[in-house]
DNA sequence: TTGAAAGCGATACCAC
DNA sequence: GTGGTATCGCTTTCAA
C-alpha cells in the first residue's frame, strides 16, 4: 500500500530550491524572499501537499494528538463531555483518538498501551478509568474529568464537580419541598469504581443535620447489569414491595430518575406531591419525561473547558494553576419536586 | 518536551545486538535464535520498551489508524455504530480518530485535510458526509454506513439500509392496523443531504398503491434548530391546529415519534388507537415512552459489521464483493401500533 | 543467524 | 536569504 504522495523534496525540486527552505516557507519560519514563498507556496497548492505527519512527529516528538477515554459513549453525559472536549482540543490544534473502555481495566490497558505506542501528547480521561491503566503513560500529562480520586501520577490535574456536596443539595432540596423519609436511588456508580457513590454522604449528613431518618433500607443500590432505566425501576419496586415507604427520592442519574419517575408512575403514584424525585446530570431524560424531573446542572461546557485547559497548559509545560479544579453545580427544579 | 524513551537502538546496545535482529525480533520476522530471542525480549520487557508508531509509520506508509466521520455522536442511532465501528475495528488491529463534523461542510474539510495529513489509511463515515469532504482524501479507501448516495471515488463501499423500502413498510404496518390518514413527520434529516428523506419515496408509493390519501398537507418536515423531540411536537400541533387530521404518523426518528407521541398525549390524544404511531431506529427513546413506541430496527450490529469488513478487505488492497450492501431491516411493533 | 546501512519525510543547525 | 546534512526510530534489503 505504497501511497506514495509528493513530499516536501518534490516540491524542492520543482522549485528549485532546498527542502530546507521549502520546510521554512511552508513553517513561515527562519528567512525567505517573498518570490520564494510565492513560488513554493503555489507549487505545493498546485502538487496538492499535504506534510507527513508521521514524519513531523518523529521529528518533533509530538503529534499534536491526544486520548480521550470513557467508559462509555453512548452515555449522554459522558458524551457531551467528549463531544465539548474533542471541539476545544481541536480548536487549540489537536486531534483526538476517542476510546471506550466500557469500564474494562484489560481494555483500557490495551488502549494505553497502543495510545502510547501511537505517541499521544497526553490523555483525558472522562467518567473514571481504573488505576492501573495511566501508569502506563509513562511522563504523559493526564486530566481526569469526572473521576474520583487522583492517581498520584506526576503531571495529573482532576477537573470534577463536589459530589458530596451535590448529594447533599439534592437532599436539601427534597427537604425544602417537604420531604422527610427520602430514598437514595443509584445504579451504575460501582460499576467504575466499586464502593458507595461519593453522593451518598451529603445525602446522609445532610439527613443527619436536619434530624431525619436514615433508613438504610432506602438505600438502593444496583448492579449495572442492565440498562439503569430498568434497573432503577426493580429496585423502587422492590423497596415498595418489600413495604418500606418514602416520599422523596435522590436520584443518581437522570436515567435512574426516569426508572424511578416510570415505576411510580406505573402504580398510581403521585409523582411530584406524594413523591418527589430529583436527578442528576441535565440530560435528556430529564427534559423528556412526564412529568418533568428536576435534576442537577453540572456544566459540562465548564467542566470539558477547565479539563482541556488544564491539559493545554500541562503539554505546553507551564504550570498547572490548580491540581483539582471544582466547577460548581447547579439544581434545576421542575415538576418532580415543583409538583404540578 | 523531548520524551526521550527507549527505542529499538537501547535495546540492541543492551542486548549486544544490531537493531536489525532486534526488530526481527520484536516482530516475529526473520530468523534469530532462541538465545537471542529471549535476551531481546527481555531486556525490551525490562526497560518498558514501546514502539514508537510514528517512525513505523513513516517507514511502513500506513498508521494503522481509521477515521470514523459523523455529523453527531450525541445521536443515539449514530453513536451505537461508531461504537460497534471502533470496536471491530479495534480488534482487527486499528485506532480511530473519531470526529463530529456537526454536518458542517467546513468542518469536515478541515478535519478531513488533518487526518489525511496524520496518515489515517481509510475513512469509515456515518451518517452522511457532504460531497465535498471526501475528495481530499485523495486514494484512501471509503465507507459510508447509513448514507445515502454514492460520492464516486475509486475505493468506496455503501452500506446502508433500504431507506424507500423502509418508509413503505412503515406505512404499511400503519395501513394494517387499520390507518387510513397517514402523516408522514421527519425533522433532521435535511440537515445532511438536503431535499426530502428517501422514505418518502416508499410513503407515498404505499399510500398510492393502496389507494389511501397522499394529502401534501400531513407531510411535515421541520428544520433542525432545536431538539428533534420539540420541533417534532411543534410541527403535529401546527398540523392539527390548522385543522387538519390524521389517525397514522410515520415518523423519521424515535425522537421524532417520541415528540409526536408527547404532542398528541398533552392534547388528550388516544396514541395507539385514535392515532397510531410508528417510528424509526429502535433507540432507547422508543422503549422508555409510555405508551412504547412501534419503530424499525435497523441492526446497527450489522451495519458497522458489513462496513468494517469493507474497509478492512480495501484496506488489504483486496477486492470488495460488492460495491453497495443492504442491510435488512425489521419492523418492532409495540403499543403505539398495537393498542393497548 | 546476524549486521551494516539505506531510507521513509520533515526539521533545524550551521555554513555560506 | 539559502542550502547541505544530521537526525528522529524503525524496517528492510543484501552481505557476511
Amino acid at each position: 500500500m505504497a501511497r506514495r504522495s509528493v513530499s516536501i523534496y518534490d516540491i524542492a525540486q520543482l522549485a528549485g530550491v532546498s527542502t530546507a527552505t521549502v520546510s521554512n516557507v511552508l513553517n513561515n519560519k527562519g528567512s525567505f524572499s517573498d518570490k520564494t514563498r510565492d513560488l513554493v507556496l503555489r507549487i505545493a497548492r498546485e502538487q496538492g501537499y499535504v506534510a507527513n505527519f508521521a514524519a513531523k512527529s518523529l521529528r518533533e516528538a509530538s503529534t499534536k494528538s491526544v486520548a480521550i477515554l470513557t467508559p462509555d459513549v453512548s452515555n449522554d453525559f459522558f458524551s457531551t463531555l467528549v463531544l465539548k472536549a474533542e471541539g476545544l482540543l481541536r480548536a487549540a490544534g489537536y486531534t483526538s483518538y476517542i476510546c471506550n473502555t466500557a469500564g474494562d481495566a484489560e481494555r483500557e490497558d490495551a488502549y494505553v498501551r497502543d495510545l502510547v505506542s501511537k505517541q499521544v501528547d497526553g490523555f483525558v480521561c472522562i467518567g473514571g478509568v481504573t488505576p492501573e491503566a495511566p501508569t502506563l503513560a509513562a511522563d504523559l500529562p493526564v486530566v481526569h474529568i469526572d473521576h474520583r480520586g487522583s492517581l498520584g501520577m506526576r503531571r495529573e490535574v482532576w477537573v470534577g464537580n463536589d459530589m458530596p456536596a451535590m448529594g447533599y443539595d439534592m437532599t436539601r432540596t427534597l427537604v425544602a419541598r417537604g420531604c422527610a423519609r427520602i430514598a437514595l436511588v443509584s445504579v451504575s456508580a460501582s460499576l467504575y469504581h466499586g464502593g458507595e457513590p461519593d453522593q451518598a454522604q451529603g445525602y446522609r449528613s445532610c439527613l443527619r443535620e436536619l434530624g431525619l431518618a436514615c433508613d438504610p433500607e432506602l438505600v438502593l443500590e444496583g448492579p449495572h447489569r442492565q440498562p439503569s432505566l430498568v434497573e432503577a425501576g426493580e429496585l423502587v419496586d422492590a423497596c415498595l414491595d418489600a413495604g418500606h415507604t418514602f416520599d422523596g427520592v435522590v436520584a443518581l442519574g437522570d436515567r435512574v430518575a426516569l426508572g424511578v419517575v416510570n415505576a411510580l408512575k406505573a402504580r398510581g403514584v403521585d409523582v411530584g406531591s406524594a413523591v418527589r424525585v430529583i436527578g442528576m446530570d441535565d440530560s435528556i431524560y430529564s427534559r423528556v419525561s412526564t412529568p418533568a424531573i428536576s435534576t442537577v446542572r453540572r456544566h459540562t461546557g465548564e467542566l470539558a473547558r477547565q479539563g482541556v485547559e488544564a491539559l493545554l497548559a500541562l503539554l505546553d509545560g507551564g504550570q498547572t494553576p490548580s491540581q483539582r479544579i471544582v466547577v460548581p453545580h447547579e439544581i434545576v427544579e421542575r415538576a418532580t419536586t415543583l409538583g404540578e
